[in-house]
DNA sequence: AATATATGCTTAATCGTTTAAACAAAAAAA
DNA sequence: TTTTTTTGTTTAAACGATTAAGCATATATT
């Protein structure tokens, strides 16, 4: 009734022969002398039987189990999840499988994945580091267990991590604004006190404060991440009121310009003759917005990539040093910051 | 320097003890006669040296690896990049991993991507079928391998399954179209074999058969998947010209609805004034067309939360009798099917 | 012919956990 | 006191694969 997957030992039985003999053949090992008959014989007989190796038991074995653990921190943002898609697919060329979960950058949900998926052996982490996580990297770090952090990386904890230059495309964008004629620009952003995000701030800051100096000073809003909905549509009504509205607003990420646009549109307000908008990162739904526009595009590929063959190789080659790899990130000219 | 995960034998050796005593005392059996003051020796100490049990060691002893295959179609897609997630979270509250792969509706890959989930021990799979993946499906049938189709099925094969009624959801969607007086409402599909598509179909012609007899006849357009892009704007070309071109449009899928609405636009045609849209499933691109559209919504989170659960169930009880669950879609009334 | 080497396969240990069975010592029943 | 039962712990086998070491037998070298 209950057909059990068929191991060494089926075979060696159908065969008549010891376990080793099989192991030695089908692992293909040049260095064993088996005969060719006999090797034969036990490859045909694996092919009827349709034999499948036990990967949890050569696992058990190697110590190895082929296997990347990856935490991203919001898997219902398009960016992570592409993201993960890359990752996955990169891996599973070198022969990994992926497993994953998201932190909804919630340390402790965090920590939950991290020990569920040591205990699942796998042989590396690729971490999205949410708020908080500083103390659970450093734990990984000390118990030597592979790891490459992506897209934020702690300043004062020294990692392998593949992220982008944040601080330079902040500025870009910013500059681009500028060059179009934009003056009174606003940022509304996270109230996130990891990197990425305050490198991106600071981008704008700096930018701001190095083309007008002390005549417009930035216009800043911070955003908590678990009342964006409410808090960006404040934010922006916040930005528009006064004697000196804005007439560009930086989103910094895709998920906030999603929102804000939406509010935008309630406002029937126009992009971008009314106001202009740029934005950190890309969405499916700007496909159909019917104003192009204007953003930072990661390298996801590249970061993927790249974050899987440092993993990889660290994997291999523990004993490799660190590989601290920053990207820069393009810009792309859409239609929501050209001034008519 | 490297530093192994800690096992049983660390704390057995630590507290000078069996591992079996550290083992019973662990896994916390109600029938083990472990002294209190010894099991709580063992608790501390497994605490300090923060011990987590060898997953990969329990799996091959126990033959269960608590680990799900999921093999959708197409992630890219996010319909079933959604029930992807749903399945995850749902699979993680019960206490199970998945491992997902994408068959990119190719057999083959379907193929390699069960060998690969199987030699993991995978507990059971979660599948949505690709073209000519028949055999595979009787193959895991015929090995005893817990298994639900989800989103299609065979119906030659008798197989665990949770699907919609797509001919009663296209019957609704099409009644809707005629309800609004739109008459020659044209149908574009993929030219798939598989059930779920030819129910579609057939729910499309049967209605418009029923409503008009022979005074309009159906006008179905069906595409190649691997190269709709082109053939989707061929479609849209031939389903406009003529004496009598098309006042409406009916998209099979959101894939297809979006190439179609993107040609529609590069046409400078208006929704739903020039032409009514409507269209199965939705896309995140949808948010931010100017027309809300009318669509099929599938109840998602019953689909994947269904599947996991019968899943589980039959791994747990491989003797339950099989499963087949058909599940009713909504429709959601937009702005693309009003006739102004 | 005696010894060395090569060939072909088996034995047995190992990875970390589970668990039935064994065993010794203590407690209870006779 | 002897026997039985209970209590607390250990032994050992098992899951499926890998692999160093062992052991015949056959072939090659002196």
């Amino acid at each position: 009734m209950k057909k059990r997957q068929v191991s060494l030992k089926d075979i060696a039985n159908e065969v008549g022969v010891s376990i080793a003999t099989v192991s030695y053949v089908l692992s293909d090992r040049k260095d064993s002398r088996v005969s060719e008959a006999m090797a034969k014989k036990i490859k045909e007989v694996a092919k009827t039987l349709n034999y499948q190796p036990n990967k949890i038991a050569q696992s058990l074995k190697s110590g190895k189990t082929n296997t990347i653990g990856l935490i991203v921190a919001d898997i219902s943002n398009p960016f992570f999840a592409n993201i993960a898609r890359i990752i996955e697919d990169e891996a599973t060329k070198l022969n990994y499988t992926v497993i994953f979960g998201s932190s909804d950058e919630k340390a402790e949900k965090s920590l939950h994945l991290i020990d569920f998926l040591s205990s699942r052996q796998v042989d590396g982490f690729i971490i999205v580091p949410s708020e908080g996580t500083d103390n659970q990297i450093i734990q990984l770090k000390q118990q030597n267990i592979p790891l490459v952090l992506i897209d934020r990386y702690f300043p004062n904890i020294s990692t392998n991590h593949v992220i982008i230059d944040n601080f330079e495309a902040s500025g870009k964008i910013v500059n681009e604004l500028i060059a179009s004629g934009y003056k009174r620009i606003g940022m509304i952003a996270y109230s996130n006190p990891l990197f990425h995000m305050r490198e991106r701030i600071r981008g704008y800051q700096e930018t701001i404060q190095n083309h007008f100096g002390n005549n417009i000073s930035p216009n800043l809003v911070e955003i908590d991440f678990n009342d964006s909905r409410k808090q960006v549509c404040t934010a922006i009504d916040g930005l528009l009121a006064g004697e000196n509205p804005i007439d560009a607003i930086f989103f910094a990420t895709n998920t906030l310009a999603i929102l804000g646009l939406k509010y935008i549109d309630e406002l029937s307000l126009r992009v971008p003759d009314d106001i202009a908008i740029v934005s950190f990162d890309e969405g499916e739904a700007f496909d159909f917005y019917y104003c192009p526009l204007t953003h930072i595009r990661q390298p996801l590929d590249e970061i993927g990539k790249k974050a899987v063959q440092v993993l990889t190789q660290q994997i291999t080659q523990p004993d490799m040093g660190e590989k601290q790899i920053c990207l820069k990130a393009d810009l792309i000219k859409g239609k929501s910051s050209i001034r008519r």
